[in-house]
DNA sequence: AGTATCACGTGATACT
DNA sequence: AGTATCACGTGATACT
């Protein structure tokens, strides 16, 4: 439907100079012309938006570990919290200089098995995800583990908040001549 | 420029059902034929991909926590480590269970003074950029802050590791009790 | 030839 | 009427 829009713009129509009064056709031009200046700002208009977000993906993808957009990450499950203090895990390894993507070209191997894939939008938010999830467990898992550690130290640290300074902690820290009832 | 494409399709071409021979005819009906199955099988691929990722954002808005999502959050300077431990701080609430925007609404107030915005793409993006940001600050403080308690606690472990289990910390640990040499 | 990617322009729609 | 949002279809393009 509305097979007549793509009508060649009546450029061919203005060009021809005559510039007759004919208010039938001065109408169409304007009205045209109108038509024209809207549809060009609201294409302006879409691609700034698109920029934008284009924009943003890009920086989504300059954030997360590049690691984690190189090899075919087999979409890890959302619950493996055991697997977050694992060494060769894939966050906060640098996250600021990133990205780059050089590839030294040598021979023409198919990109799927030189592990680099250029990185789709798709690609890109799909591992912000999965970062973002990543992060989330890794902040509460230290924070539990900040709590552990802060109670064992308030152990040794209780009785100088109770009783002015810890001497037993000194002892502690000298501990080469304590003496303790079994 | 390619004006000639918006040719009604030849439905009614084909409905024509003499079904004459014309070589050329049939040609075109063929050829057009063609043309409408690879355009609908693009436009198939194309819908499957702007809906992968238009779910990702989704995705991702349900990821970020709501109080980011909700006021105008004045665009935070990318270098606020101070502030990464304020306790009214957007992050960790919960996280699981967000998103929703109910607004029984009562009155046409403008949106802008509600403070819900309705989450466009951009926003969502913004946000998710600004959140990891702040993920991994706060990662990092954690991170900090840990190897801080855990240097305290081994100067009070560092005997226990040298001269087997500590019994002066079971000590500590049932404190009420303690008798102590002033 | 099949199956992806992307940017683009456009109509529908909403808020100002 | 201006300034946004969105989904959609389409051509260009690439890899298989």
């Amino acid at each position: 439907m509305t097979s007549l829009k793509d009508r060649p713009s009546s450029s061919s129509l203005r060009d021809e100079k005559g510039m007759n009064g004919d208010p039938v056709t001065k109408q169409a031009i304007l009205a045209n012309e109108k038509r024209r200046r809207r549809r060009e700002s609201h294409n302006a208009v879409e691609r700034r938006r698109r920029d934008n977000i284009n924009e943003k993906i890009s920086e989504l993808a300059t954030l997360i570990p590049e690691c984690m957009l190189d090899p075919s990450a087999p979409v890890s499950s959302p619950t493996a919290t055991d697997e977050i203090f694992n060494p060769n895990n894939p966050a906060l390894s640098d996250s600021t200089a990133s990205q780059a993507k050089k590839e030294t070209s040598e021979e023409p191997t198919t990109p799927l098995e030189a592990g680099v894939v250029k990185a789709n939008k798709g690609m890109i938010l799909r591992k912000s995800v999965e970062y973002i999830r990543y992060l989330q467990q890794l902040v509460s898992a230290q924070a539990n583990r900040n709590r552990e550690l802060e109670q064992a130290l308030s152990v040794y640290r209780e009785v100088d908040d109770d009783e002015g300074p810890c001497r037993r902690c000194r002892v502690c820290a000298g501990a080469d001549t304590y003496t303790y009832v079994q």
